[in-house]
DNA sequence: CTGTTAGCGCATTCAC
DNA sequence: GTGAATGCGCTAACAG
C-alpha cells in the first residue's frame, strides 16, 4: 500500500524541477534533450500515472471536439451514444471541453458528404465519428489527417483509416449470435427472414454487413439448411411498410423466425402483433425505446444490446485524457453484447438511469 | 454551461466562512444552530454536490472497513465481489481506507456464528456483509447497530436488518429467466432437473430460496407441467458427486434440461460431458472460471451473471462516500442481470478485464 | 531552457 | 463558535 507517485518525486529523482516534469508529461517544449531523456526513462521506470482529478482543477486550457454522426430522435440508437459523451463530459466537468455536435442523413449519402464537408472548417482538437458510409469516412479521415486533427470511432471501425481508437460492438459475432439464438428458440425447418435496410446509393451499412456475416457464417458452420428470405423494408418511407409485409408473408407461408440486423426491429414486432401472427420468434439488435418497449410486451424474444453509451463516454474520456496527456491509447476497444429479455429489461434500464451514474454527475 | 458551485460559494451567500461550511456539510459540531440553518437551507437550494475528487487530496482522516463473507477460491463468485471493493479502493486510492475481510464456511453455520462474533471485537467505521445464513445475519447485524456500525449487504439483502444499502441481484427474477430460458430451448414434454445445494443445519442460501420461487412462478404463470426432479448434490464432498448423478440418471430418464440455482454449475456440466450425454439443456448461474469455461466449451447453454464486481465495487464506493458526506444513499440497489452465451463471454471477460478499469487505477 | 511562485477546491489547524 | 492560514498534486505564468 505505497504511496502514489508525485510530480515532485519524479523531480527530486532526475534532478530537476516540477515544472521541467510538467512540461516533458504534456510535451509542451522548451526542454533540453538530456533532462527529457532522464525524466522519460524514470516515468517509463516507476510507472508514473498522473492523477487527472488534480491535473483538471489546474488546467486551465478549453478543448473543442466535435461529434459527427447521424441524426436521431429521443430514445434512438444514436441518442445512446452522445448521452455517454455527455456523461464523460460531467464526470470531467472541471476540465473545459466544448463538445460540438453535427448530423447527417444517414440514409443518404449525398447529405453525409456535405456534412462531413463542412465539419472541416472548424480547427478542432479531436473529432468523434460514427461513421455510416465506408468510402466518405475514409475520405473525411484523409483529410483530418492532413489538418493533423486526431479522430475517433464510435460504433463501428473502418477500414483504411487511422484513427487514435474505436470503440464499437464485435458485429460480427452480434451476428453470429442472432443466428444462434433464432435456432435456439425456433420450430426446426421453419425459414427465417431478415430484415436489412437498404440506404440511398445501395449500400447498407457497415454494421449491418457485418451482422449478415456473421450470421451467414454461423448457418454454414452447423449446415443449417433453412431457407432464409430477405423482408423489404423501408426506413425512409415508414407509411409503406405495412403493404410491403403483407406481400411478403402472403408469399412467404413457412417463416418461423425473424432477425433484424438495423435497430428498426419493433417495426415488424409490432405488425406481427398488430396482425396477431403468433409463433413467429424475433430477434433484434439495438436498445432503443421502441425496441425496449416491443420486448417487454413479448413481441421481440431477444433483443441485442451493444452499449452505445459506454462507447460514447469511453470515446470522449479516452480523448480527453489523450488531449491532456498524449496517452498511448489501445485503438480496438470491442465492447461486449448485452443479451436482454423482457425479464430482464427493466433492471437493466433502471441501472443505467440510476445507479450507474455517479453521484457527482448531474 | 454554468460552473459548479464551490464551498467559497456558500459561505459567501450565507455570509460566514468556507470553514463553517465544512464543518456543516461533514457535521463536525462546533457550529452555532443558525449558521447551520442558513447554511443547510441554501446547500439544499443550490443543490451543492461536493467534489469528492478534491476532498480527497486533503482528507487527513483513516477509515477502516471489514468486509465479511464466504470464504473463496481463485475464480469463485465471493472472489469476483472481492475484487470489485479492491477497484473502488484504487479508484478512491486518495482516501485513507484499509480494508479487512475476514470469511466464514458457508456450508456450515456454527462457522459463520464464530467469525460473526469475533468481527465484532474491533471497531470497524463500517462493514460489508456477504450474507448466507439470515438467522445469524440478523444477529449480527442487531449488535452493529447497537454499536453504531454502519453495514451493507452484496450479493443479497437480509429481511429484518437495516443497512444503509444492499447490492444485489433480483433471485427472484433470476429464477424466473432462468426458468423461461430453459423451456425455451428444450425439447417440449420433457422432465427438468434442478440443482440446489443444502448446507449443515438444512437450510439453502437465501438467494436459492429466492431463485428457486421465481422458477416456481414461471411455471405456474405459464401452466408449464413438465416434471421437476431435485438432482442430489454435495458442494462439501465432490467426489460423491458423480455416484449421486449416475444414480439420478438411471432414476430419471426423461430428463431434457437441467436448472442449477447454485454457482456450482459446471459440476453437473462436466459430468454430462464426461459420461457423453447429448441434447440436454443447462442453464446456469454466475461467473465463476469454471463455469465460463464450461460454457465456452458448450457445455451450458446460457449462463446468468449477476455483476459481483459492480457489487462489490458499489458497495465500497457508496460506504466512501457515505463516511465523508454522510450522503443519504437508496437502500435497494439492484443490479441488472447478464445473460452470456458461449458467443458473447469473451468479449465480457475481456472488457471486464481491462478496458472497464480506469486507466488510472492499477 | 529551467526553477519559482501562485492558485485551483477542499479539509484541517490554529488563533481569536 | 468562527475566520484565516496552510497544504494536498498539479498547471501556468513569470523571471531569469
Amino acid at each position: 500500500m505505497q504511496k502514489r507517485i508525485r510530480i515532485k518525486d519524479i523531480a527530486r529523482m532526475a534532478g530537476v524541477s516540477a515544472g521541467t516534469v510538467d512540461r516533458i508529461i504534456h510535451g509542451r517544449g522548451s526542454v533540453s534533450k538530456k533532462s527529457k531523456e532522464v525524466v522519460e526513462s524514470i516515468l517509463r521506470e516507476v510507472n508514473y500515472r498522473p492523477n487527472i482529478h488534480m491535473s483538471s482543477i489546474s488546467l486551465k486550457k478549453t478543448y473543442n471536439i466535435l461529434f459527427v454522426a447521424p441524426g436521431f430522435a429521443e430514445g434512438e440508437y444514436w441518442e445512446s451514444i452522445y448521452k455517454g459523451i455527455q456523461r464523460a463530459l460531467n464526470v470531467f466537468e472541471n476540465i473545459s471541453v466544448n463538445c460540438s455536435i453535427m448530423t447527417y442523413n444517414q440514409y443518404d449519402v449525398y447529405a453525409c458528404r456535405e456534412v462531413f464537408e463542412s465539419a472541416l472548417e472548424p480547427d478542432f482538437d479531436a473529432v468523434i465519428i460514427g461513421p455510416i458510409f465506408q468510402h466518405e469516412t475514409r475520405e473525411f479521415c484523409r483529410k483530418l489527417k492532413m489538418k493533423n486533427i486526431p479522430y475517433v470511432f464510435v460504433d463501428s471501425n473502418v477500414e483504411d483509416t487511422s484513427p487514435l481508437a474505436y470503440f464499437s460492438a464485435n458485429h460480427y459475432i452480434s451476428g453470429y449470435l442472432m443466428c444462434r439464438l433464432i435456432h435456439s428458440i425456433m420450430q426446426n425447418g421453419k425459414d427465417i427472414g431478415i430484415m436489412q435496410a437498404m440506404r440511398v446509393g445501395n449500400e447498407s451499412a457497415n454494421s449491418t454487413i457485418l451482422r449478415k456475416n456473421g450470421f451467414s457464417d454461423y448457418q454454414k458452420e452447423n449446415r443449417l439448411k433453412n431457407k432464409i428470405h430477405r423482408i423489404p423494408f423501408s426506413a425512409t418511407e415508414p407509411e409503406s411498410n405495412e403493404q410491403l409485409f403483407n406481400d411478403f408473408f402472403s408469399e412467404n407461408d413457412n417463416i418461423g423466425g425473424i432477425v433484424v440486423l438495423n435497430s428498426r426491429g419493433y417495426v415488424i414486432a409490432n405488425y406481427l402483433h398488430k396482425k396477431k401472427i403468433k409463433d413467429m420468434k424475433v430477434v433484434c439488435v439495438d436498445l432503443t425505446d421502441a425496441n425496449k418497449k416491443a420486448l417487454k410486451k413479448g413481441h421481440i424474444d431477444f433483443l441485442i444490446g451493444q452499449k452505445p453509451e459506454r462507447q460514447g463516454y469511453l470515446a470522449m474520456k479516452f480523448l480527453i485524457e489523450h488531449l491532456i496527456y498524449k496517452i498511448p491509447v489501445k485503438v480496438a476497444n470491442i465492447l461486449p453484447l448485452d443479451i436482454l429479455t423482457r425479464e430482464t429489461i427493466d433492471l437493466y434500464s433502471e441501472f443505467n438511469d440510476l445507479v450507474y451514474l455517479d453521484q457527482y454527475e448531474k
